[in-house]
DNA sequence: GTCTATAATTTGATAGAC
DNA sequence: GTCTATCAAATTATAGAC
């Protein structure tokens, strides 16, 4: 059983988004890229929105399902934000690309509304997701405060290292901030 | 005196590009901006790749030499991290826009390497700068790792906080950043 | 679902007059 | 330095046949 052309389309429109913005993708370019024309492209996203949106939802879905399955043998805090890092990590030297989540968070101003209430449940997602691995000897606002300095850090990261030749820069940062966001509590 | 057409290019297509990226920004928008003619626009920079390059060399030397004047009379380690994070602080809240190299940084893989080499001499200086700023009891490795952090911290959070209505969250996280980067020797 | 054909607009860029 | 005029290419999108 081959993939559908819809998936290929989001395949390969992922690919060009998470490398050159929303901006950076064309009907025509997804049309090549799968073989198919550009009319055809239409069919399945008939507004670029539409395109955009669809691409958000699936980006959000498989990143939790996959943090999810990264963090199921895990118990404690230090084990979750492992697998936390583990996901940013994986997207980042699997895909040689950031987040595009991140991308389009830069480029928020100039994206219909649609597209920019996705990036932000996103980001929200993430820094709940980070508070509540958080041990709970600390306050909710410690939490929110330490979760969205973790996501903040790995999203800052994740851009730069994406951004030079050594990719090494993540492992050391991302090592760092876990470690600080464990610290004194 | 007023300000040279130059100039007002420069700030209308920064304006622009800090908002939307790279190729949200076209000559006839920059035209009619600054109210002459795209061919105009083409005598002050004969290729969009020039437009992008002037632009970065500006917002870097813009960014140091603020930077410089904002950390004049700063002496601990402290109150010099205090002056980078107002940097910063005042390009978000009064620009209500992302840094330019942050945002060209993710949309790096689709710009002409001249741009990528200027975003990236960004980071580098932005790194170097802030690692000759922490404690000289620390190793020469350990600073630029918590630099980097940093760094990273205050790029992803400036995205983040941008992208929702709450742009406290750039106080907060930058806050605790600060003190997790001078925390424990 | 995919195609041909096409429309309407935008884009980066150039030639040459003033 | 700025203009008019223009170009070739690219872009989002639609109508209608198969």
């Amino acid at each position: 059983m081959q993939t559908d052309t819809t998936t290929r389309l989001l395949d390969a429109a992922e690919y060009r988004m998470r490398r050159g913005g929303y901006n950076a993708v064309s009907f025509r370019d997804l049309a090549s890229d799968t073989e198919i024309k550009s009319s055809s492209v239409h069919y399945h996203f008939p507004k670029k929105e539409d395109l955009g949106v669809a691409l958000i939802d699936r980006y959000t879905e498989r990143f939790f399902d996959t943090l999810r399955a990264a963090a199921q043998n895990a118990t404690t805090p230090k084990e979750k934000l492992g697998a936390f890092r583990k996901v940013y990590r994986d997207a980042l030297y699997e895909d040689k690309a950031v987040c595009l989540c991140g991308l389009l968070g830069a480029e928020m101003a100039g994206l219909p509304s649609a597209l920019a209430d996705g990036v932000q449940s996103f980001f929200d997602a993430n820094i709940d997701w980070v508070a509540n691995t958080l041990p709970e000897t600390l306050s909710k606002t410690e939490k929110y405060k330490r979760a969205s300095a973790l996501v903040a850090g790995h999203q800052g990261v994740m851009m730069m290292a994406n951004s030079r030749k050594d990719k090494k820069l993540f492992d050391t940062v991302t090592d760092l901030l876990i470690t600080q966001t464990l610290g004194q509590n």
